[in-house]
DNA sequence: GGGATATGACCTTGGAGTAAGTTACCTCAA
DNA sequence: TTGAGGTAACTTACTCCAAGGTCATATCCC
């Protein structure tokens, strides 16, 4: 007996990786690790579960592989950017530029650097560790250099301020993700003008200990 | 033959039930709804997973009544902060104030409101809604009066600030939660002086294209 | 006896992972 | 040119297991 659809079809192992890899990262990212199911992201890539499992080993594996595309890409712009010599907002403004301008064809993968329900453990927390630090080191460039500027020198400052800075970052993006048709351009204009709001909103409050004379 | 550890143990219901949504905020809330198990926070409480159904039915009503508790917690907090007549900053910093003094006994309530692996539909989806709109509609009210401050009545800037507000105080609230020892007051002054820095970074920012003449 | 409190053992399901076989292409000897 | 053997691509049809959910029964108190 034949089974119907059993036998190559030609495709090469590259292609497919390519192709499982893009399902994987649009799965991942967007329902997360946890609810994302491997058949549905083989069915999704056009393709069989096993032959995931061929190629990438495991769930686990798919999810690294995915992470790691991600975050590359993203690692890599944000470096790009930090080379550049801006300073403070301007240097933050400029990051945000360039995710938005990144993200716009697969938005997705800003999701997968942060999924809450990926692995803690084994090669998928190194991964994260990895990019973790590459990404946070340089906020905490961009954060120390905003600090210096203003005389605010405790270290636990800037840490938090990275925090908020970092997560700041994200919930921008995600609100850009779900309000369509709003391009890069029009974002980093409306991320400007935030600041200055925050900052002018701010002026009062700083009053009673004021920094400067 | 007799079953070892069947039977009464003279625990009236309601104590029953506050000891397993105890046990069930915090486990939804440190590792979220999906990796959550039943059997788990049955143990946790001390007592068998059939008694778990028998009082709450299934694991989505589980965690729907320790959303609910925590998100009214919450809630409640904010809304007696926003019934003061501070504005702009000013308001912020109270309500971070508040919430960190009202999460320091159980703090992972905060991560149950924004769980991103709880199901989205159903009777949680519904209680979500109340409590994102209830929540959502303070923030709003704030950033509202932030930006008539600076004149800016940009609806979507207005909008995207407001997602940017709550996602700050998630960030500084996780940040908090990562440095134990550290006080609600501590805290407090802390977000007081990043606001300060971030406002006087910015200010040099805003003169390229200042919103007034 | 009856109702509330309680449990061990079971059933069920969805999804990760696997075994074993099928098809197509490529290579190279005759 | 051909065809046999090797290998890469690919699928169906399973197994296995964790975790949600249920059943039948046990204990206690009134």
């Amino acid at each position: 007996m034949s089974r119907a659809n059993a036998g190559t079809k030609g495709v090469p192992r590259a292609d497919r990786e390519l192709q499982i890899l893009r399902a994987a990262c649009q799965a991942f990212g967007t329902v997360g690790f946890a609810k994302a199911s491997v058949a549905a992201i083989a069915a999704d890539a056009g393709i069989s579960k096993p032959l995931v499992y061929q190629y990438f080993g495991s769930k686990e594996g798919l999810f690294l592989a995915s992470f790691n595309y991600g975050a590359e890409t993203l690692a890599a712009e944000m470096e790009r950017v930090a080379a550049d010599d801006s300073v403070g907002v301007e240097r933050g403004l400029r990051t945000l530029d360039g995710l938005f301008r990144t993200l716009e064809p697969q938005p997705w993968l800003w999701r997968l650097l942060f999924d809450p329900t990926a692995p803690d453990d084994g090669e998928v927390a190194a991964a994260r560790a990895v990019y973790t630090d590459r990404i946070t080191r340089l906020a905490v460039e961009g954060v120390g250099e905003l600090m210096r500027l203003v005389g605010d020198d405790d270290p636990l400052d800037a840490s938090a301020l990275t925090a908020v800075w970092m997560s700041a970052v994200d919930a921008l993006i995600t609100w850009w993700l779900d309000h369509p048709g709003v391009t890069p351009t029009q974002m980093t204009e409306r991320c400007h003008r935030l600041i200055i709001a925050i900052s002018g909103a701010a002026l009062p409050a700083a009053e009673p200990s004021s920094l400067r004379a």
